[in-house]
DNA sequence: TGTAATGGTAACCGAATTGTCATATTAATG
DNA sequence: CATTAATATGACAATTCGGTTACCATTACA
């Protein structure tokens, strides 16, 4: 097993917090990201998404309520799984009844036993959902279920690794992704494979894309990778 | 590995102090910039950008609370690192109430671990995010993330290189660089290069930002180098 | 076991990129 | 205004980078 079990962003105003629960998470397994203010989890995100935020109810500027709303309709976020952390003064009902689209809540203070059995349960419920979630763009659908993908109305061809390929990338648009990230992520982490390897499975891929004209989705970005975008 | 793993700006008006941590850091690999006050910080500052600020609560004059407002609204320094030092009787949650913008706090007297152990963290956690934001000037727009450059609404079609540059001038504008600052920044500290080659990508990065105007942006200061400004 | 898919590598080709030089312009100085 | 220094510009040759194909190894499977 890998030491890592997910990525997770705790986004806190105060310091000494995110430390704590940082430490907690690393000694868990998981990978730590931190965040002062929702301006900086955006950046976060947008880097290097997670597979999971703890987000404080009350942050300075924009609340976590609304943040927690933003999150869910943006199309990038719209299934992160969101735990907030609220202060028991803040009656829970009143919170729950806000809707915030968070999926659990836990009350400061909490002991590290029951945050690291909450993120657990939540990522055992939602993993498979975002593996298992269809994903379309532009005309081209990619249903990992059923192992599919249409094109306008007809089904493609794909090897397993350029389903692969084209999953990720649908899954992560409009970034670009160097062939390294591209081979962790998709062959990886630990394989050794030649760097050119991709470009070829970019080939097949852009090749069985091509008729449809979905081809064009996948760009070269000379000197930095590829990168998937229905922009031109 | 280089033995520098950046700079480090010391603001405190004791010198015993000062000398303590600079000694510190210097031996962890850190460059050590030292000011007794706001005024000595601003002149370091603008002289050689630090990588991070290790400012004093209270400072003669004005205050390091205060001070560190003001690196916040400047664009210069919004994004550069602040940990703040407190004394122990000044009490923690007034400290963290003002709001400061500081990214930590660090109570005196502390140990030299934890001081290193806090560098280390923001460092880490500052310098993706560095990387990674998107920055905009005047109508042009880069986004590191997307490997993009907009003006107005348009793409831009730049090689790795005039990439490269423009995203250094846009995160360092208001300040001449001279060839070989430039050259350092962006080829790196042990390439072998002309100077004047840096002339010729200016030249190239100027032809593709012409058609929108923002070639203006880029100004020629003769003798001394190149300066990124808004202003004409 | 034989055959077809699939995956990774190497090799070749063409295009984009790059550094340098030669020459034209421009600015500063007396 | 002449002279000199510094920068801008255009052209060029070398190099790098990505696209593409061919080929071999491995696996899946009939």
């Amino acid at each position: 097993m890998p030491t890592s079990r997910g990525k997770i962003l705790i986004v806190d105003d105060e310091a000494a917090i995110r430390q704590m629960v940082c430490l907690a998470l690393s000694q868990a397994g998981y990978r730590c990201l931190e965040a002062a203010d929702t301006n900086e989890a955006q950046t976060r995100i947008v880097g290097e998404p997670p597979d999971l935020i703890l987000l404080d109810w009350m942050l300075p500027g924009i609340s976590g309520v609304e943040y927690a709303r933003r999150l869910r309709r943006e199309k990038l976020t719209q299934n992160l799984p969101i735990i907030m952390l609220t202060a028991r003064t803040e009656e829970e009902d009143k919170v729950r009844g806000l809707d915030s689209g968070a999926d659990d809540y836990i009350t400061k203070p909490f002991s590290t036993r029951e945050l690291l059995a909450r993120i657990k349960a939540l990522l055992r419920r939602s993993a498979p959902l975002a593996a298992e979630t269809p994903v379309e763009v532009d005309g081209l659908a990619l249903d990992p279920v059923t192992h599919r993908v249409l094109a306008g109305g007809n089904n493609l061809e794909l090897g397993p690794t350029e389903f692969k390929l084209l999953h990720f990338f649908m899954t992560h648009p409009e970034r670009v992704h160097s062939r390294e990230r591209l081979l962790n992520g998709i062959w990886g982490d630990n394989v050794y494979v030649e760097e050119r390897t991709v470009d070829v499975h970019i080939r097949r891929l852009r090749k069985v894309l091509t008729p449809t004209g979905h081809d064009r989705l996948i760009q070269t970005v000379r000197g930095a990778g590829y990168r998937f975008s229905p922009q031109a």
